[in-house]
DNA sequence: TCAAAAGTGTTATCCTTACACCCATGT
DNA sequence: ACATGGGTGTAAGGATAACACTTTTGA
């Protein structure tokens, strides 16, 4: 073939002359980073001050990806995150890659944006420094995922209802197109929320989202927050800090974290190298709820081969004695998906 | 604020000074696709000729994401596939995003490259037109994931000994450092390839392509079909036609999908409004490779709320007339993770 | 008549769930 | 002493895997 074909076109075979396909187009690339840890029983993540245009106290660790400077997309993040909180990420897996369309007010002024996102376990004893960065529970910015302490009372007492009319009057307006919006409304309520007898799934955490923004009880969130403080009672406020798009980001990572928790030992690029088995359980119910009890539990990770006991003990513990356990590596030799397998559900 | 502030300041918060950050950087975004579908029991991917300097047969459909004329990356894909193929794309999931460098041959020629990548699974009845596309078996790409009429022949006679001997080469190399490549080789070819004890993960997809892409047994392919045509029975080649970098997009999507199917119900995206349990049945071990026998399956599917009978009956099925069933759209309200839950490993 | 596929039924086994109960430490 | 967490045992229940067997068609 003639030396001057480009290496772009094996990606780009065909109809390259069309308008749509022209290189001039300036696009940036940005990368952004969900950094979680848990921290004293609560799960945290990593956020930095925003000094953006829009009230947002805060947002993620991002930058922008410069294939002159970084080899590929995850030295770039971490390059950036190095720069912004100074932690040294370890492994760091790719959740999603959203598009936004430049604003419409200044046409052509910005370039658009490509954001590939990225969710990054640390362990609690390397949070210690962060730079500029400060550690923020997530359920700060989505308090109705928390139900480690049963049911949320901002969800029965101020999401539900406004959800049920949300949809409600989306049934009335157009009755008509019943499969577009007024069905799809309480359906999706349905899944979404666990309604009407559906069971609630942990793992549709940007499912909820997506529609708390529909419904306008997110996002901006202004709203949201003089409706709770209006009911009088300590209600929890939604949506705290906010965190614009890059909440959609932190709903992916942790629904993602959910997800991959049941089928991965990925707990355990959360845990310190050692730990008591009440500790795991901690963990892994900040993340999800709580779930097991006890002794299931702790048979469920032990005989499971999850874990490894190193002889030791840690003492006080608030009672008896604890033996220190460690992640057996082996296990993924062994068993097809070795993750704390616990049952989606009550427990 | 001020005006002049820009909208790409809250996803760049920090530091955007710094010349890793020029927003001049030309960087092109590729959008690819995997559409996959099942005809007549094998999994086909559509691929488009490839007109490139490379000595690929094929590609993937693609194109370049041009934010003006599509809002949302998933448009532009949608528009790219209907311009190769002649498909209107149903659902699409992104399953990954991979970064490309620009060639070193060509400072400064070539943009760099981020490919957005989208599994799109589709009906076999809208398969029946796709302009200049073509359907290719999947197992065209990748022979050693086809475990329907038991272990593939060029796992154990061709790939198993070579990757052997690849790991046994690296152990010796450098025995020093061990965790590095050597240990490392042999441990990553343990749970990849199901040696030694371990499981096959029908799920590993792309992990033992990588495998096979280091060890030299995949990729440019060329030695390989060599090596295999030299032992002088039927073996199956490796990797007939040549994908490139696409090759890697398949494995991940094949991967997903086998990932995905058990815990939701994306199988029906791949089947007709209406089907037998059989059919049902060979779709699945077409994607997965045999799992249940008949009568396993056929409870699980049906007591698992999945599918619910039409009432009518398909003649001519070789057999016995077989009841049609069509799929259960509730089930996603009833069952937490609603796939074909069959179990991983032989059956 | 036979092969091939559709269906039915039953049993053994494993995994999960749930409960009851004892142990060791710090306050 | 008692609260708190650590740790053991075991029985009930449900889901799955494996088996054997009958039915209905087309060639």
């Amino acid at each position: 073939m003639a030396p001057e074909v480009r290496e772009i076109d094996h990606v780009l075979p065909a109809r390259a002359a069309l308008p749509a396909a022209r290189a001039e187009e300036p696009i940036s690339v940005g990368l952004s980073a969900v950094i979680v840890s848990v921290l004293g029983d609560e799960p945290m993540v990593a956020v930095v001050p925003n000094r953006g245009a829009h009230a947002h106290d805060a947002a993620l660790p991002c930058g922008r990806f410069s294939p002159r400077q970084h080899k590929t997309l995850e030295a770039g993040l971490r390059f950036w995150v190095r720069q912004q909180t100074g932690i040294e990420l370890g492994v760091a897996r790719q959740i999603c890659t959203l598009g936004e369309s430049p604003q419409e007010e200044f046409p052509g002024q910005d370039p658009a944006v490509v954001s590939v996102c990225y969710l990054a376990p640390v362990r609690p004893e390397h949070c210690g420094e962060a730079g500029d960065a400060t550690w923020q529970s997530w359920y700060a910015y989505f308090p109705w995922e928390d139900w480690r302490r049963g049911k949320p009372q901002c969800l029965s007492e101020v999401i539900e209802p406004r959800l049920e009319a949300w949809a409600a009057i989306a049934l009335e307006d157009c009755a008509d197109n019943a499969d577009h919006d007024g069905l799809e409304r309480s359906r999706r309520l349905r899944i979404a929320f666990g309604r009407d007898g559906a069971t609630w799934d942990e793992e549709k955490v940007l499912e909820r989202y997506e529609l708390l923004c529909e419904a306008g009880l997110a996002g901006d969130g202004a709203e949201v927050i003089q409706q709770a403080r209006s009911v009088g009672r300590l209600v929890p406020t939604l949506t705290h800090p906010v965190l614009g798009d890059h909440a959609r980001v932190l709903a992916s990572a942790i629904g993602e974290l959910r997800r991959c928790l049941k089928c991965e030992p990925i707990i355990f690029q959360l845990m310190p190298e050692v730990f008591t088995l009440f500790e795991l359980q901690k963990t892994v119910e900040a993340i999800l709820g709580p779930h097991l009890h006890k002794q299931n539990f702790r048979r469920l990770v032990e005989s499971g081969g999850l874990v490894e006991p190193t002889g030791e003990h840690r003492l006080r513990t608030g009672g008896r004695p604890a033996r220190l356990y460690r992640f057996r590596r082996d296990v993924v030799l062994e068993r097809l998906a070795p993750g704390v397998r616990v049952k989606a559900g009550r427990g």
